[in-house]
DNA sequence: CAGTCTATTCGCAATATTGCGAAAACGCAA
DNA sequence: TTGCGTTTTCGCAATATTGCGAATAGACTG
């Protein structure tokens, strides 16, 4: 549903975790992508769990906050790299929820 | 430093608190917008806070994301309402940490 | 199969945020 | 007071995000 590309099929063994080893080793910013990608990602699954809880279609959430079906698809999609505040917040208002954002600190280490 | 505005001098008693009671009870679109002014207020707080800690100056907060002094303190401005995801996630990594975001249920009620 | 509802993708205009330099204001110490 | 570093404000160009319609794809039912 959310991650519309990237439909590897199971791959052998765990050739994903060879991979990243061989591309993102010691590469602090590949990682960094990475990361943001990851948490976009999380984002984008957050957004459609929440709609889904809340037992609203596409429409009927952009309805909601004023906007169209294909915003919120945009926003659900897991490579969607474009969530800003302002829109996080619309979705939250509309649900009965509020962004909480915090700064953790991030261990640097191997 | 922050709140560049709003330099009301300590008032008599509790008169904010009365003022606050007039204009927003019962109103639930101006004590959104009131919600997300206090959360601004926080980001903005919060960023001049992690600046401070590293003892970086607006500069050269500025030099490490690759932009400048003045859109750091437009950052730090707690009346600013633009902050964007991407560039809480610059500030973040040049500081170490990571931005976490959270949907957490709101309370409805008086 | 057709019909319906939902989700996804695309393109472009509209709006919002960032980039950035310059000038002014501020704080502090000599 | 002057000098110096920092912060703040302003204006506008550049980039990013949103708005939105239309077309396509998927899932499900009769």
């Amino acid at each position: 549903m959310s991650d519309n590309k990237a439909k590897t099929l199971k791959p052998t063994s765990d050739a994903v975790e060879i991979l990243h080893r061989r591309l993102y080793e010691g590469k602090p910013a590949r990682l960094k992508n990475l990361e943001e990608a990851r948490a976009n990602e999380e984002i984008a699954r957050k957004i459609q769990e929440l709609r889904a809880a809340a037992a609203l279609t596409q429409t009927q959430l952009a309805k909601l906050i004023g906007t169209t079906a294909s915003v919120i698809c945009r926003l659900e999609d897991a490579d969607y790299e474009g969530h800003s505040l302002a829109m996080l917040r619309r979705i939250a208002g509309a649900l009965n929820q509020r962004v909480e954002i915090r700064f953790v600190p991030i261990r640097r280490s191997a």
